[in-house]
Formats: structure tokens, C-alpha cells, sequence
DNA sequence: AATGAATGAGCGTTCATTCAT
DNA sequence: GATGAATGAACGCTCATTCAT
């Protein structure tokens, strides 16, 4: 009743299965099916049970790769940061007009939130925790987070031409793009019902992005 | 864990003992306790015993009272929603001058957030679980929030004016001013930890509430 | 909040309701509500609220009257017997022909357990309990159940005039007629599901009583 | 009421302490002790507790195994209706001589029902639930009943003989010899109480199964 | 005579996790 | 390297009942 003969049978059902028993792949599917549940029911909402359905796996496999729920939280949380530092590191911009670099900065932020909900609401938990997960993360203390560098550069050609104020913190800048972004997307249930409109119709999302573009650069106007 | 100091506290608060048949004072300790711990552990994290323990009850007269713990959550969710209702409706701004009136709402909201940390933090709870049970309480979907006509007016008048750009929204002026303060403080956590400061000392939040005035007046500026 | 307005109300609402506030209508009232959940879910499965509730009182009330669950439910069972006691001293059977008699007496006893569910549920739990309450009434010792002698006299008549076999035993008669009587009711949902017809049909119910009446004669016949 | 007896008695039936991880062996644990916790209890009254510790395993195991009290009561349910299945199957009967094998279909269905109480009572609870949980069973409906086909063997041979009446119908007298029998078992409790015998006498009920056999045979008699 | 407030004990169930091979 | 069996601790909730007036 254990063992090989069940697994056998597998074979042949699904036979160019790639790798079966792959550690990498399953820890993988495991990976991204806690990505998925943190993010809909947040740390304590979720469920060892239903990420082992979703990834194809067992909960004794999960305890097996990561050690316990929160080992594998946090590497959940550490990847999303890895992945967000990637995107950003990738980013080419043309200092040569800032202001047309901050306006793409600032697409691109938001384009990412847009595409990376999981992001979203797993900061958003992480921080109603106060932050307990993640600071127990070496991982992430240690990541670049280049979009930082990028900003600067960009402020202080603005600001050497003349186009951009001469007083300009990055660190606020950045924080005024981030919260227009975030805070659309991540309070977008609450606000839906308070503002009597769906925020997530995308002609309404494309008019933020226009009105969040428009805050930035009056924002930094000089 | 157990002991005086805190009770010692509350003793001072009421007086002579609250009249243990209080049905009224049990209720409302109840939900204050709910609260704080909604507040700090979201929904799946809350515990009915820890919710009962601070509230100086028992689990059973939750039940007695709330009927379950989603009821009991609604109800702390409606509550904190009637309070930023009571706290808009009472502003009484002059609208002779509306570039200090708009300061004025600025600095009022970004006061209400860090007075009441319960608010924001539920709301985003409330967000990460997609507004599954805000959409339950018809109480909150019937309660007025004052601050849209409050701005409206303050919008109205200073485009007139002309000190105003004649082009604003105030969903969109408002969803600005809220973003930028809610932001900040919902995720200062990660941001602490990604910006390497402490966004919490009492200096940079002084600096953050200048730089969002800041960039509210730039925003709707003529 | 506590006390007599909200009744004043009441009264004015439903007008000539008779005796409000009169004790023995509520313990009636409570009384029909727990036979009736009694039959419906047993001993165990009773809830004192739905009780409650169904007698339009509270659950206080239940208590105030009756004591306690176990009190009220042996007052039910005891009703019950008083009942069937009740009615079947009411039977006057013609003794001039025991042949008939029977018969009636057959009719009867079916047309008994049809009419009162809640007497064949009620047994069956007390069965199942392994009489565990039933002991506990002094009452239900106390009763005299008139079949018996009914039965005995019919009996005697007929086997002195030699239409019914000399060696009958008036309880091995009574059992025959209550069992078959009994079991097609008490069972029936089992029964319906093994046998694949409804019992419960009127045509079904029909010729089983029909069944019931030649059998016992063919039981008795000399 | 904890201790030696009971477990040294166990402990002659499976001697060497029983290899605790056999999961058929826990799984039959629970079963057989689940079976004896809701026969003497009912569905309501039976304790998950009690089955556990009776069972020498755990409640979590029991959830581990049939996944809720309702899903243990109804593979309890089953399992008794296989085995009578199973015990119907077994019986080989001389259709040489009908009367014979009707009196030992009778004496076999009597011994079913008093060597297993616990078919008995399990039939009174479900019933008296209204067949609210083997109505959820597939397995159950799927069940062959073989005395259904048995009796009708006995009867037709009886019939052509002319030994037995010519207008018998199958059901009925399965319904009289099955209620006969079910009856005075399942209602002993409330029956020794009116009729100031005991029922249980081992004399008393080899009498009654005596006065049994004697009325199908009146019954079924050309 | 009547009742709203309160409760201890225990319910069925689920959680993340470890045992043992 | 991989896994089915097992588990302690707690969860949200409900039970019949009593307190206090």
C-alpha cells in the first residue's frame, strides 16, 4: 500500500512527465502556491494544507524543503523582493530628459504593483505583523534595492538643469510615487465602496496613472 | 504575563470597579479589546480567548453578545468607520481662505491616521481579505463620510477664485492626500527597513506631514 | 431597557390575546414545544432553545417551570402515557363479539401510533437510552394501562366460546398487535429505502393495516 | 473506570501489544468502538471523545481517518448493513421443505438481532433521525439485501406445494417476521415496564421467539 | 412571578508539526 | 531522499444551567 507501484502507474498515465521527483521543480511549485495563498489570506489565514494541494505536493514535503511555515513565508516574501529588485535593475532609462525618465519611473512602479499583486498584499501583511517576519530575514537586509539609485540620478540631473527643484529629497520623492501607487491598489475594496466607483476598471486605473504621472512631476517642478 | 500594573490602570479608568452587571460596559469592553486585537493580528490571527481575557470577559459572552467572531468583527469595523465619520463631521474649516482650509484637511487626515493606528491597520486587513467582510455590513455601506463634501466645497471655492487649477477631481485630490499620509504609515515597516530610517520618530514624521502638504498644494495649484 | 414597555407594546399590538402572563398557557405552550422536539431530534439532539423558542418563551422560562432538560422531558413522556391511557380507557368495545373486537382493538392501536408520531419517536428514544429516564418517573409507574385488561376480556370471551385458540396469552397477543402495528411505523424510513416503496403512502398504510388485522386473527383463530 | 480488566481482555485478543502503526488496526479500532459509542448513545449523545479513548487512538486520528462524526456515523452504518448482508449470504436453506426453512429464516433473523444489539439500535437512532444520514450513503443503497430473495424462494416453493397460502406477498411477510423479532428487542426497556416482566430472561425469550415462529407459520398457512 | 445577564464545561474540529521508517 | 501515520494544542463555538434582582 506504499511505495513504488502507485507511482508506476503514474508514469504511465502522464508519461513524458518532466522530472518527476524533481526536488527543484516541486520546491518551485511549492514556492509559488504559498506565494498565492499568503496572498489571499495573509500569514495566519493561510493554510500548510492548501499550498500543499495547490503545488501538487504533500504538507510533509513542504516541512521537508523549508522547515516550517514561517522558514517558507519568508522566502516567499524574499523572492518578491529579489524579483522587484531584478525589474528594477533591468530598468534602462535615458537621463538625458529626466523628466521623461521620472514619468517612466513612475509608469513603471505602477506598472509593477498592477502586475505583481502578490507584492502588494504581502507587504501589506507583513507590515499589519509590524515587520516580524521580515526582519528575521538575512536575505533581505542584504538585497540592493536599485530603484533608489536610479531616482537620484535622475533628481539630480533634474535638479543640476534647472527642470527639477533644487530642494528635492529622493527618498520623498520615491515615497510620493510609491503611496499613490500602493495605496490605490492595495486599499482598492475599502475605497471602491467609499468612493461609490470600481477603481479596478482599467479606464479608471489608466486615469490614476495619468493623475499619479501629473502629482509627480508638479511634485518636483521647479 | 498575568498581573497589576495593567489592571491597576484600567482600575484608576473606572473607578470602583465597573458594576460587574453592566451589560452595557461588558459589551463595550468587548469590542474595544476586539479592536486592539484585530488591530494587531488581522482576522485569522485574532483570538476569541485573548479578545475575552483584555476585555475582562469571557469567550461565551462574546457569543452572548456578538454571535460570532466575523459579527464581532464587523462590528468593530463599523465602529471605527462611525468614528472618522464623527471626526470629519465635526471639522468646522473656514472656506474664505481654501488653500488653508485644503492645508487644514491635509493635516486633519494625516492626525486621524497616526491617532489611530486601529483604523489604518484594519483597513488594510480588510483589503488583504478583498473586502470580504465589509461587504457584509450594510451599516457601513449606509454611513455618510462627510470628507468628500467637505473638499468639494473647499475645490469649489478656490477655483473660483482661481488660485485652484480649474481641472481638479476631488475623488482624485483626495485620493492624493489620503495615499500619501495612509502610505506611510500603513507600510512603515518595510519602508523603515528599505529606506534605512525610522519613519516612526516624531522628526520625520514632522518632515513627512510637510512634504505631503507640500505636495497637495503643488498638485492643485493653478 | 428591562421591563414592562416593551409588553405594553404587545399589548396593543395583538389586542385580546388571551392571559398573557398566564403561567399554565407558557408551561402548556412549552410542554407541546418539547414533545415536539423531542420526537424530532431525541434526547441528546433537544435543544433547550429551540424549545424555547418554539413555546414563545425563553429559555429561563424552562427552567422556572420544569427544573431542568431531563425534568421536562420525562413530563413529556409522562404526558404521552397519560394520553394513550386516556384514550384507550375511552374505548368501548361490544365483548358480544371478540371477534370484531379485536379487530377494533387492532384498528385502534395502529390508528394510534398513525395519529401520535411523537408517541412511537418518543419510546424509541427511551429504548435507546435503555430506559434510562422512564425509571426515574414515579408517574409512569403509577399508570395503569387499560389494553391490557380490554384485551384480556375480549380473550376470554372468545376462547370460552371457542372461536380463538384456549392457549392465548394475553401479552404474547398484545405484542404481536403493537409489534406489527409498531415497527412498520418507527422503522419506516429504513424500511422504505431496503423495501423500495414508500410506507408512507396512504394506499401502503391501507393494506398494511389490512395485513396487520389478518394476521392477528390468523394468530388467535382456534 | 479506567484500568486493567477490559484492556487485559483486549490485550488476550491481540497479543503482543498491537504494532501502533497499523493503520487498518487503528482505523477498525475506531470503527468497532465508534459503533458501540453511537449504539448506546445515539448520533447526538455519542462522544468523539469517548470513541477515541474506546478506540485507544486520538480524536485527531479519527478526523484523520473518516474526516467528521457524521462521515464515522454513516461508515458505521454501513458496515453493520454489510455484515447482515454478509450473514443473509451465508445462510443455506433446504428449499425441500418450505415450512422448515421459513421457521429457520425466522430463527436466524431473531438470533441476528439479539447477538447484535447494536444493528438494532443503530436502525432505532437513524430512524428516529428520519433517515437523515443514510439517506447520504451511497454505499448503503447499493447494498443487496439477499432475505428478500430468499423468503421469496421459500414462499413460491410453499405456494406450489399448496402448504402455503396462494396470495402471499413477499414483503408482508418479511415486514410480520422482522417486526415481530425488532420489535420486542428494541423496545424491551419501555415494554418490561407495562408488562411488569423482563423481557431480557433468557426463558422469557426463548418463549418468544417460540410464539413468533408460531404466528408466521398461522400466518402464512394455506 | 418573572427575567436579562452571565457562566463552566465541553463540543466537534483544525492547526502546524513530528514520528518512524 | 522521501513519505504515510500520528499528534498536542488550541481553535471557534454551543451546551444546559445559575446568578442576581
Amino acid at each position: 500500500m506504499i511505495g513504488g507501484p502507485p507511482n508506476a502507474v503514474l508514469e504511465i498515465i502522464t508519461p513524458a512527465m518532466p522530472a518527476r521527483r524533481d526536488p527543484e521543480l516541486t520546491r518551485a511549485r511549492i514556492l509559488r502556491a504559498a506565494r498565492n495563498e499568503f496572498m489571499r489570506h495573509g500569514y495566519s489565514g493561510a493554510r500548510i494544507e492548501r499550498i500543499s494541494r495547490a503545488g501538487r505536493s504533500s504538507d510533509r514535503m513542504i516541512y521537508y524543503y523549508f522547515g516550517s511555515k514561517e522558514a517558507l513565508y519568508i522566502e516567499v516574501l524574499e523572492s518578491v523582493y529579489v524579483e522587484l529588485g531584478a525589474a528594477e535593475a533591468a530598468l534602462a532609462l535615458d537621463l538625458a530628459d529626466p523628466e521623461a525618465a521620472l514619468v517612466r519611473l513612475v509608469e513603471f512602479t505602477w506598472g509593477y504593483y498592477v502586475a505583481h499583486p502578490e507584492f502588494v498584499a504581502l507587504l501589506a501583511n507583513e507590515n499589519l505583523l509590524r515587520g516580524k517576519h521580515i526582519t528575521k530575514s538575512v536575505k533581505v537586509k542584504q538585497l540592493s534595492r536599485p530603484v533608489l539609485d536610479i531616482l537620484e540620478r535622475i533628481l539630480a540631473v533634474g535638479m543640476e538643469r534647472g527642470v527639477f527643484r533644487a530642494d528635492l529629497d529622493v527618498r520623498n520623492v520615491y515615497l510620493t510615487m510609491a503611496a499613490l501607487g500602493y495605496f490605490y491598489l492595495s486599499n482598492r475594496y475599502t475605497l471602491s465602496s467609499f468612493l461609490g466607483i470600481d477603481l479596478l476598471q482599467p479606464e479608471a486605473r489608466r486615469r490614476w496613472l495619468a493623475e499619479v504621472t501629473r502629482v509627480v512631476r508638479a511634485a518636483v517642478r521647479a
